[in-house]
DNA sequence: TTTCTGACA
DNA sequence: TGTCAGAA
């Protein structure tokens, strides 16, 4: 049998490791708050024996990348890991919600063109996110009947 | 060489 | 948070 999801990630975000100094190179944060965050229980390493090396998942790096963005932003260190986090929640909607609806993009210098597929069941509207530069907006256009 | 824990101008 | 020490 063929796969149903032809579409599955390219590689196993799963078995991405990074020790403590890759994720310091990447994502700037030190090893010194790297321990701290973790002591205050805002990340996590992957468990690990008393000692040992730290281990980050991808998870783990992307969510140590937020909150070191939220931080340069000027929250506190606290406020950051929140906005992180709740940012980690709403991810897996868009993402549903992306995958379902996104059915094309016409890429153009100009103006591209997103195509978010029918605005609903009856089919006689299309739903366009357009970009042009830096504006973005939606263009809803009306469909002729197939009678 | 890099990382770990603990301590502190 | 940085940094230094002493140990893995």
């Amino acid at each position: 049998m063929t796969k149903e999801n032809s579409n599955e990630p390219l590689i196993d975000s799963n078995k991405l490791i990074f020790g403590i100094g890759q994720v310091q190179q990447i994502t700037g944060v030190s090893g010194r708050q790297l321990r701290y965050w973790e002591e205050q229980n805002y990340i996590a390493p992957i468990e690990q024996q008393k000692g040992t090396q730290r281990q980050y998942s991808f998870h783990t790096l992307f969510l140590i990348f937020h909150i070191q963005r939220y931080l340069t932003q000027g929250f506190t260190l606290q406020a950051a890991v929140e906005k992180a986090k709740e940012f980690e929640k709403q991810m897996p909607v868009l993402r549903t919600f992306i995958k379902a609806q996104l059915q094309g993009v016409d890429v153009s210098n100009e103006r591209s063109v997103i195509d978010f597929g029918f605005k609903n069941d009856e089919r006689k509207q299309r739903v366009y996110g357009i970009v042009e530069g830096n504006k973005t907006y939606f263009k809803v256009e009306d469909l002729k009947e197939s009678k």
